[in-house]
Formats: structure tokens, sequence, C-alpha cells
RNA sequence: GCGCCUGUAGCUCAGCUGGAUAGAGCAACUGCCUUCUAAGCAGUGGGUCAGGAGUUCGAAUCUCUUCAGGCGCGCCA
């Protein structure tokens, strides 16, 4: 219908006295036809006359009465109405307002989708969190954001790979070997444990996991602990080289069954989160520069060839600078190792070798200051730095008891993604996460999650579909034959249920809007104002003492809205319930 | 110092490609359970949209500036 009127609006704006084609070009681009607020506004309302009339400098009421006339002729509308500055507001025929009721009962657990993204091969990479240890609740906002906004896109018609960079390379990795390492031999150096060392209790089960298996048994060690530097930086680098020299096999053997362990957890972790990856990364598989042949050495020698790199200080540098980045960056060290940076050069050129239109990285707040040298790094490659979409999720502060949980990955002292999940669950999780803007600072509060009030808008949702849920098991027990029709609301003979039909047509705008601006709060936002609607109509209105017409149309209503909120939820990965 | 994010009702937040009286929940105060789930509904009060300047017919929304808060600025990962 909206297409309807903007072909109408079209023609009317073109046959304007004396318009350029620039200026229609420009009204047509920026104006917009849209479902009204509210019913007191129309059905639909357009805002295209006060566009023009900035455009063209004309009076814009005097536009919207030419263009009322215009769309009356057409008698396709019930009513249009030029209201406020230059609105104007069109009421459909009640059969045309109400088609959304067939058209969800047709779609059902599609209605929504839709395919404005079509032909757009899109790449998400999310959580990406070292694999050290056990997720927590600041991953946990980044798991469900890139979770979510993935499945907002493929609802879209956009194609979606999901994938997880697993940075299994680094000295983190050494630190976690030596780490379990240490604490199993512990006892045979004085009790020896390095300040840099990671102290989780995971590092215990992971130790006494591996010996149940497998063997840690050193000649002497006692050299382990002595001479070290008082740097604990450097301690931690002089352990780890000793050990590595201790046994070789030993490392590599503990190393492996460390990470695949955490690996492994991680995965369970999401998993139990109703998030799933398409793709796991490991860093590792893009070889090292010893390789020729590895990515990584590929990529720096693809730029090097082409120019983008200089030595200075007997180290290999990529100006980055020329895209607005404040520095140039080193790609490999004086002593011929690559750096991070280098690692994350060559996976984006892998990513973009792999054939995407659009890269989603969505990253911690505190990475902002890493946008500028990738996408000067995938310029330098030859592709095009907008191809990059870099989505920043800000901390979540976690409250308990009124009281702010401080979290610390060093100490070991955090709250994990696990423990959240067993203490609210992981639909209330990831709606609370959902609940705000990604890039700004969210209050998670866990009692308000669990708790019974209004003020809980996950549970005022739930409990909306749960009470319509309930009603359509009733109407089933009195007619078990089912027969809904739409009747009484088309003929008008009922017209209570119009703003629950107006506000459940939105739907479809809302995912676009959100698939558009990746921006999954606002589905949540809409849930709540159609619950809203929900409540009150079932406070004011008792269904099932009504005529038998009226109620076939009422459950045929309700039911369309129980679908839209189960959409609603699903698209963002939340099952909605039945009872409460 | 530079960069990014933020500042809207007592609290937690929507609204931001400029548009119709600035919204919601909580908290405060009033009402509504012999009827489909009261984890609900209806109502009242509460705002210099951080301050200032500018652009515009029109600014919470755009620009500049000041103030306040958060985060980031390694040949770490």
């Amino acid at each position: 219908m909206i297409e309807t009127i903007n072909k109408r609006i079209d023609l009317f704006i073109s046959s304007i006295d004396g318009i350029s084609k620039d200026s229609v070009q420009i009204i047509l681009n920026k104006f917009s036809t849209s479902i009204s607020e509210d019913l007191d506004k129309g059905h639909l309302t357009t805002n295209v006359c006060m566009i023009a009339a900035s455009v063209l400098k004309l009076n814009p009421k005097e536009l919207a009465k030419e263009l009322k006339d215009n769309l009356d002729d057409l008698d396709i509308f019930k009513d249009v109405q030029i209201a406020g500055p230059g609105f104007v507001n069109i009421t459909l025929h009640k059969k045309e307002f109400v088609s959304v009721l067939n058209k969800i009962i047709k779609e059902n657990k599609s209605f929504g989708e839709s395919n404005i993204g079509a032909g757009r091969k899109v790449q998400i990479e999310f959580v990406s969190a070292n694999p050290t240890g056990p997720l927590h609740v600041g991953h946990g906002r980044g798991a469900a954001y890139g979770d979510a906004i993935g499945r907002i896109l493929k609802a879209t018609g956009s194609f979606v790979e999901k994938e997880y960079y697993i940075n299994d390379a680094g000295r983190q990795i050494d630190i976690l070997t030596a780490s379990v390492i240490l604490r199993v031999i512990q006892n045979k150096i004085n009790n020896f444990f390095p300040q840099k060392a990671y102290k989780g209790d995971y590092i215990d089960s992971i130790g006494r996991e591996f010996i149940s298996k497998n063997k840690i048994e050193y000649g002497d060690i006692d050299f382990i602990d002595k001479d070290l530097s008082s740097d604990p930086e450097e301690e931690m680098d002089q352990i780890i080289l000793k050990l590595k020299e201790l046994d070789e096999s030993i490392w590599s053997s503990v190393k492996t069954f460390s990470l695949n362990s955490i690996i492994e957890s991680i995965k369970n972790d999401l998993e139990d989160f109703n998030v799933y990856f398409d793709n796991w990364f490991y860093e590792s598989s893009l070889g090292d520069l010893k390789n020729e042949s590895s990515e990584i050495s590929k990529s720096i020698t693809k730029l090097t060839k082409e120019g983008k790199t200089y030595k200075k200080d007997g180290a290999i540098w990529l100006d980055t600078e020329s895209a607005g980045d404040d520095k140039h960056r080193v790609l490999v060290r004086e002593d011929g190792r690559a750096t991070y940076f280098a690692s994350d050069v060559a996976y984006h050129k892998n990513k973009i070798d792999r054939g995407y239109d659009d890269l989603i990285n969505v990253w911690g707040a505190d990475h902002h200051g890493y946008i500028k040298r990738i996408e000067a790094s995938i310029d330098a490659i030859g592709s095009k730095k907008e191809k990059l979409i870099v989505k920043l999720v800000q901390f979540a502060n976690l409250f308990k008891n009124g009281k702010s949980v401080k979290m610390s990955t060093r100490s070991g002292e955090f709250f994990t993604l696990r423990e959240l999940l067993e203490d609210i669950g992981s639909d209330a999780a990831r709606f609370y996460y959902l609940s705000k803007q990604a890039d700004q600072h969210l209050d998670f509060d866990l009692d308000l999650a669990k708790s019974d009030s209004k003020e809980n808008i996950f549970y005022y949702i739930q409990y909306a579909h749960a009470r319509i849920f309930s009603l359509e098991q009733k109407y089933k027990e009195m007619y078990p034959k089912l027969d809904t029709n739409i009747e009484a609301i088309e003929k008008d003979l009922y017209k209570k249920c119009d703003s629950l039909i107006h506000e459940i047509s939105k739907y479809p705008h809302i995912i676009n809007k959100s698939a558009r601006t990746l921006q999954p709060h606002i589905i949540i936002f809409y849930l709540r104002d159609l619950s809203q609607l929900l409540h009150s109509y079932y406070n004011d209105n008792h269904v099932l003492s009504e005529s038998k017409e009226n109620m076939q149309s009422i459950i045929l209503c309700l039911s369309a809205l129980r679908q839209v909120i189960s959409n609603g939820l699903g698209i963002l990965g939340i099952s909605p319930m039945q009872k409460m």
C-alpha cells in the first residue's frame, strides 16, 4: 500500500510546475511515507510536502492541499487529511487496514522477514575473546549483540556467516601454558607462582585434568624460581623460556590440551547462551614469518612489493597515518617476529579474499583506537575500507544486591557468563544485554532481571505472550473447530482491536530499521509498546464473553499479536513463554 | 594533550538521515481483583532535552564552543 502511495507521490512531485530533475530526486530521496504513530493520525502518513516545501521554498500546507486533492481523486482511501505543519494523513478502507492479519496467518513465523539485504554476503566476527579463560559478562554483551544482528540480517535477506577469531598464537597462550604447568608442579618449587600468571580456579582444573591422562615429570627443576627478574613481565617471559627448554614435548602437549579445553568450554558457554558460530578461525592457521608461503608472510610480501611498507629502526612499518591513524604501525619487529597487528592484517586480507560484501567486526569499546589502522590496512591491500563496519560494544556494569560487581581477569575474580546464565537464564540475559544500544554503557541489574514487577520488561513482554496463549487455549475448548474469521472487524462491527492491528502492522518496518541500523534494541522497545497495548486491551475487554462473531475476530487478532511477539523475541534469540 | 562514546523527569532509559503537544517504566499520590493469569490496568503530579552561540519556516535531533563523566592512545595481545 505504501508503494502505491509513493508512486502517486512520485507523479505528483514530478508534475509540480517548473520543478527541476535534481529537485525531484532530492525530494524523492528524502521524504518518507510510513505507518502513523497513532490512529488519530490516520493509518499512514507522509511528510513529502514539508520536504518538498523546504527544497522548493514553497508553502507546505498549500502543497499538502494539492496532494490531498490529487489523492482524493483516487478513491482507494477512505480519507485524506492535512495536519500539523503539512503532514498528509491517510485513512485506509477497513478491509485494507485489516489485511495485515491475514498476512500474519499466512506467513506465520516468517512474518516480518524481507529481502532488503538480498544478494549481500555479510560476515560478522564477534566475541573472539582470548582463549585464556572463561567468558565473562563483558563478553556476553558482544555475544548477544553479534548473534542478534546476525539473525536480523539473515531475516532481512542477507547471507550471513558468523565467525570467532581465536588468538591462539600469542604470548598470552604461553602464559596460559606456563600457568597450568606451574600449578601442577607448584609443590616442588616452594609453591612459587609468578605474579603475572593466570590465577583462576580453571587453571587448577585444567592442570588436574591433564595429569589424570598424561604426565608432567621433569628432572631437576630447582632452577625455575631462581635468578628471575624483578620486573613481573620479564619474570614471566623467563619462566616461559625455562619451561619450554626444560621439555619441549611436555610444553606443547600442555599447550594444546589447555587451549582445547578452554575453547571447548567457551563453545559450551556460547551454545547455552544460544549463540552459534559458522566458523572458528585460528590465528595460528595464518602461519608464521619463517614460512614464506604462510598467509601472514604473503600479506606482508604483497604490501612490501606494492611499496606500502618501509623499514625503519630495523622494523617493517605500514603507513596507516594517511588513513587517519595517529601514527605509523609496526608489522615486523626489530627481532623479526610479527606483531599482533600483522596477524590482523593477514586475517582481514583472508576475510576479504573470501568475498564478503560487508565485514562487521563487533569489538569491545576499548578497541576503538584500533579501527583506523585496520581500515588503513584494508585500503593498503587493495580493497576498500568501507567494507569494514566496526560496531563497538561498551562495557556492561553488573549490579547485584544494589552493588556494582567488579571484574578483574588477572586476579581470577570475575563474574563469568556461565554464572550469569545459571543465575537468570539465557533468555533474560540476552534480553537485557540487547535492551540498550550496544555502543552505550549498560547498567545490568541482576535483581531486576529476576524481579516480578512491571519494571522487569522481560517478564512484561513474556506475560503478554502467555496471556494470549492461555486465551487461545480456552477459546479452543469452547470452539474445538477453531473457526476464526475476520468479519466483525472487517465490517467495522468491532473496533476495539484497531489500535492493536495498527501497532502489529508496524512490525516489518521495525525489523527493517533494526537491520539497517544494526540496532536490536528497537525491537525490544517495540515489543514493550505492543505488550502495553495488549495488557490494556486485556483489562478493558473480557474476550470470552463476547458474541461468537466478535470473539472469532478478536482471537484472530490476538493470535496475530502473539505471533508478532514470538517472532520479535525469536529474532533476538529469545524463546517466548506460554505459561508464567 | 589527541581520539571515540555519553549528558533528556528524583532513578533507569526511548526519541537523534530536523518536523505534529518531548515519551515509557520505576519511585510519589488516587482508583480497579465474585469474570479469560493483578508478573496486569486506569489516572494525577514531575522537564531551561548539561550551559552558551549559530544554521532553519521549524533544533532534544545539525554545526561550533564551554563544562561534566567513561574509555582508548606500546616494536602488548
